[in-house]
DNA sequence: AACAGCCCATGACATCTGTCACGCCGGGGT
DNA sequence: ACCCCGGCGTGACAGATGTCATGGGCTGTT
């Protein structure tokens, strides 16, 4: 029996999980938790070989959870499953020690095919998305052109974010227009999309 | 025997979904969909009791599947189904004729619940949602401030958007400045995210 | 020690953006 | 017939934004 423990946010689509991996003979839920930092305490408890994590999740993150899961308990391997095939997800994801990566799109069999490689020490990839975040490369951000732009998404003004990042307002505008011209975009909003959809914020 | 159709983008979701309804001893998923143009379709085919329908999908919005639906099927009933809880798609989707209306944070107790009372003739909402929908009440948008905010979406100059919409320059930014009054915001981009955030787009 | 990279800041400049006033047109209302 | 509202456009103006040059402080590398 493979033990399982789920991470999910959206309860439907957690329970919806369970009941798709319970129809399989060979894998039993364990656990299911619906915030990042409930993970490694639900872990350390039903000692799971696979966790399966949501990278959105409200408080700590899929990624870092996973992070913290691969400390924590070695012996429990990760499967990070996404709505969204962001590239650098993926890569954040194998840095944090992850042996899978699952999106969404895929169908059941691709995930219960995953959980069983995955439990037998194999790494699962979509080759699709792999060969993607090569070709994006890792962010060009530095760290503070990348808090600029997460804290330019919810649309304020320059003199919100120097406030909000105890800064000049020069200082923002500077780390803005590099981050925009590392993005090759052209509008401080294009730039937010294009780091967003990079999965560089 | 209750028959449901599923319609979700994502094939992992919509899988879980087919099997955990089936669990259900008076449940039967007779049809699957990822897009919404294949909706009607699929009811023709099968003749399901109840549709459960994702608002996010490629090609047809599940909104708008939801009101063709109505009018070709009248015998399936509608639940949509989504995993943001705006405001504006409730309302939209009891405009369409649906049933019942579920977020994907509810409990999956919740979802089979609301399947067996539209099933039976009765309406399912949330009524916290309910609650925000009235307060927010329907949108203050005029067409066309609709139709900048959504092409102004990805970001692009006043230039893009009069390019994109065959408009003048000036006419974009005086409907632009409409909108930011009418939403409250002080930006472009924060108007944008109300007007999101809020399902007016 | 010299160097490169990043962070922070300032000042200046051209451009873009948001606002306002005004006008024209067409389709509903009463 | 009238008025109101929405769409479209122009012109003008203050303020915000993006770009550039420049400089100091800091850290790590060679």
């Amino acid at each position: 029996m493979i033990k399982v423990l789920l991470a999910d946010d959206q309860a439907l689509v957690r329970g919806a999980f369970a009941a798709m991996l319970g129809l399989e003979p060979d894998i039993e839920v364990v656990a299911q938790v619906s915030a990042g930092d409930e993970v490694v305490a639900a872990a350390r408890r039903t000692e799971p070989h696979v966790a399966l994590l949501d990278v959105q999740m409200p408080g700590v993150d899929g990624l870092t959870a996973a992070a913290e899961l691969r400390k924590t308990v070695p012996g429990c391997r990760v499967i990070v499953c996404t709505t969204f095939g962001r590239p650098g997800y993926l890569a954040r994801a194998m840095a944090a020690g992850a042996a899978g990566f699952v999106v969404k799109d895929a169908t059941p069999e691709q995930l219960v095919d995953a959980v069983r490689r995955v439990h037998a020490g194999l790494r699962v990839v979509d080759p699709a998305l792999a060969a993607e975040s090569l070709a994006t490369g890792h962010s060009p951000l530095t760290d503070r052109e990348r808090d600029v732009l997460a804290v330019a998404r919810d649309g304020g003004t320059v003199a919100d974010l120097a406030k909000a990042l105890h800064l000049s307002e020069g200082t923002v505008r500077n780390h803005l227009s590099a981050a925009i011209g590392k993005t090759g975009a052209r509008t401080r909003a294009e730039a937010v999309r294009v780091a967003e959809d990079s999965g560089w914020l």
